[in-house]
DNA sequence: TTGACAAACTTAACAACGTTAAGTATTTTT
DNA sequence: AAAAATACTTAACGTTGTTAAGTTTGTCAA
């Protein structure tokens, strides 16, 4: 059975060429330049030979979105070494506004467009996204737990946290052009220090 | 000269012959069902005219632009009635997320796709954008004036605040899905009190 | 009123796109 | 060595945004 097992390999070599090749084209050339055309030019295979390994653009688009997924929660779940969990989730709203400053491809990916979660009918799909909703979550138990955060339905405070973040990366990312570029970074680390000082100092 | 009048109104009249058809087709079908053929079968032209009146389509969405910020300043601007700040700058709130999730084309349009935003160099192109943003500026100076929130800089404050209800607005619009559909209002609803009030209730 | 000129609009075409159907090689199985 | 399955390509379809060239319509001076 080595045999079925190597063609096993192979398809996923292609498959990781398709995506690598997209991948690369999305963050080195944007959206509009990521073709079918370009991507079987760059790995040197006829467009149509993509349509063997991908039913669609969209399903392109969607596992890409996994990729961005993975190395998003890598880096997210590098502050979990932290004790204090007060510090933890200042280190994670830290990390989180990074990640999305530093890598603006990958977060439009999970968060902002469309093209990825287009054929999604349920949310279970979405398993990649959740690795890291999850944590803040539990972060946030911890926060409640140690009295540093006012006793909530937990789902209420884990989206509004999520919003507060998100709001901060996705103005930045799709209306940056409003806020002279030499302002942007204090105002992004302003927001950050007001909003969660405002969340935490209750006690 | 009463001849070179008629026809700047007729210009005009084309004009809005195209963006009313234009934002019709966006609403209800979509963006991607907003082509240029579209829009010119619609009014009954052929493709080409379209060109005479419009730079290309990014200019189109530009405008369209243009058009929801002005149905959206209207709204913004009717809690400007409410004398006590504190309320008005809850009404705001509401208010801001009500248009988001009751119109989210117009919301799409202004605040998160890339289209109409494309080709502009500098923040003084926004001057629509503008006006509901330093709405909000003043009401957060007549709260900090009032000692219902710290002393900060306005601009972090505005900032933060919009960061805050632009990252629900945005989050349900765009991954709404991640959301079961009956706790979705409750969620949203349960953000912006939570949000709103760990920001005023400090005094 | 007519003829020149400009304005408004259309036809035809281009290059690029996503995608499918049909065909050709290549590899594996019998 | 023949048959069957796999991997890939060629050619084409129907769209898309956009431009160049042509036609019709309206305006104005003679």
């Amino acid at each position: 059975m080595s045999i079925s097992e190597r063609k096993q390999r192979d398809k996923i070599e292609m498959e990781n060429l398709i995506l690598n090749s997209a991948m690369e084209l999305f963050l080195k050339e944007g959206y509009d330049n990521v073709t079918i055309r370009k991507i079987a030019e760059k790995i040197e295979y006829s467009p149509t030979t993509i349509y063997l390994y991908f039913k669609d653009k969209d399903e392109i688009f969607f596992t890409l979105q996994k990729m961005a997924f993975r190395e998003f929660n890598k880096v997210q779940l590098k502050t979990s070494e932290i004790k204090d969990p007060i510090e933890r989730f200042f280190a994670h709203g830290k990390s989180y506004i990074n990640f999305a400053t530093e890598n603006p491809g990958y977060y439009d990916l999970m968060f902002i467009m469309n093209e990825p979660v287009r054929n999604l009918k349920s949310p279970d799909e979405w398993k990649d996204g959740m690795t890291s909703y999850d944590y803040l979550k539990q972060n946030i138990k911890d926060l409640i737990q140690m009295k540093y955060l006012p006793e909530t339905d937990i789902e209420v405070a884990a989206f509004s946290i999520w919003s507060l973040v998100h709001g901060i990366a996705s103005l930045v990312i799709r209306r940056g052009i409003f806020f002279p570029e030499e302002y942007r970074n204090q105002l992004v680390e302003g927001a950050l220090m007001y909003l969660f000082s405002n969340l935490s100092n209750k006690s």
